[in-house]
DNA sequence: GTAACTGCAAAAAATTTGCACACTG
DNA sequence: CAGTGTGCAAATTTTTTGCAGTTAC
């Protein structure tokens, strides 16, 4: 039984699953739907339990296997905190970052990518070839800064 | 019995302790030796073993303690890889990003911030207050990349 | 149908904690 | 010497794995 959570993330996620022939479960599709519906990050718990909810028992190895999956589809994203912790995103493929509110762990994107202009011919003049970039920005969100 | 390793990076990390008011153990300028000799990021079990080589038997529970708590002081940085694992490098405090070559795990530096001349506004404007980013660039070192 | 997935329970890896002893300042 | 820091071993937490039974396609 193959639930269908009717939204664009999750025709997205099918869409990438199709594509790779990987299968569009009802797990896979709910993990989505944690995502998309929170406005923070999640951690693994989070995520687990949040499916549960939906759907009543389901595996943890299920949400590791489904994690590392996703992010390796660029489906989600995993972010780093400075308190060593880390939390997932959903992310719909394009480039685009995440600012991190360190308080409530709130997500928010921004497509401009402050790496765009970078000179990149000063790092490779060491040899070094820049395949990819990692840029997250901390900080408070309106909410956080007022609460405080 | 305190050893003395003489070099910029271990009377830097010296400096940064005793104005905490903290202490300058043998085990901990070894954690900073260790990392300031090796061209690449280290694991944690990377550098517990480096530290048992200079000192024989170390609790890996002071590695832990050690390298959070220099983490805190900005005399390391925590660099994440695209499999999941992390390593830690050694950072002078200054502004710096690093390079992470994805074969090797080397770390190159660069103080040119890609975010310095980013515009905040756009972000800023959503309410949101940044305080911080983590930037981190991935690829292949001119060595990884000849050997390939 | 059948290959890809899942749940479960167990195993392995990573991190933390408590406490008696040791070392720095 | 006083209090911070360490080693050790145990506890906890996090992540991975194997496999019999399901499910999407």
């Amino acid at each position: 039984m193959m639930k269908d959570f009717e939204c664009t993330q999750e025709s997205y996620a099918r869409e990438v699953l199709r594509e790779k022939g990987l299968k569009s479960t009802t797990q896979r599709l709910a993990v989505v739907h944690i995502l998309h519906i929170s406005e923070k990050s999640l951690s693994i718990g989070e995520i687990h339990g949040g499916v549960k909810d939906m759907l009543g028992n389901t595996g943890l190895a299920t949400i590791y296997r489904t994690l590392e999956m996703f992010e390796d589809l660029g489906i989600v994203k995993r972010l780093h905190f400075p308190d060593g912790g880390h939390g997932y995103a959903f992310s719909q493929g394009e480039h685009v970052h995440h600012m991190v509110c360190v308080d409530c762990r709130g997500v928010f994107d921004f497509s401009e990518c402050p790496a765009e202009n970078f000179d990149y011919a000063s790092v490779e003049k060491q040899g070094f070839r820049v395949k990819d970039h990692f840029i997250q920005l901390f900080g408070q969100c309106g909410k956080c800064v007022e609460a405080a």
